[in-house]
DNA sequence: ATTACATTGTCCAAAATTTGGCAAGTCTAT
DNA sequence: ATAGACTTGCCAAATTTTGGACAATGTAAT
């Protein structure tokens, strides 16, 4: 399920229009069409804000929309599942301190 | 192991100063460094061209250069693990035909 | 067929990001 | 102090992204 089509799938559960929704996110609908179709991506405070608008937790919808980036930057790629996983084992990493500290 | 990192250490390990490999890659010394250090990022056809000088193949440098995109648009997030199996999936799904076939 | 309304497609200019490269900087060894 | 390797900071050109106008298309009701 793609970020734009979840979003449509809400939209319509709650019988609201795009010019409603797009009003609310200050665009014209046009240009919510184009994010519901995957056309366009949407800022990343409009995730927040679409979440709040169709009552879903905003972190669903912001792991969809990142989903989609990163979808985007490996889909054509034979290494893809290859680039995720090292990119996956890297997030685990605990992060390296910049400074010493006292017991560090 | 970052791309740059691994760039670095292929290029150490055969002895090569940045200004050559810079040169290869018809870039100059300053960008060759900030490539290294992550702080610039290669093109998709340098990341070819360094496999081919440092003896590698390509799909591993491909792969680190991949992961590290990914790797910026998830890395501060809450939710990028989850972000990260969602794309996974995605990839792993079936591609849609885009037209009918006779037995399709 | 006509109207009313929702949605999609095309195109353009402004804004933002990315890119390439220069000049000057640090650091190490001599 | 000089030389060589590498790094940092900055700027302008180039590219990409963005917002939006407007036209085109689809759809349902009459």
């Amino acid at each position: 399920m793609f970020f734009g089509e979840r979003i449509r799938q809400l939209r319509e559960e709650k019988g609201l229009l795009q010019r409603q929704l797009a009003a609310s996110l200050e665009m014209d609908t046009p240009m919510f069409s184009k994010i519901e179709r995957g056309e366009r991506k949407a800022k990343r405070d409009q995730v927040f804000l679409l979440a709040k608008l169709l009552s879903v937790p905003s972190e669903e919808l912001l792991a969809l929309w990142l989903a989609g980036q990163v979808y985007e930057i490996v889909k054509d790629e034979k290494v893809a599942l290859n680039a995720m996983h090292i990119a996956e084992a890297r997030l685990k990493l605990p992060v390296k301190p910049k400074y010493k500290t006292n017991n560090g």
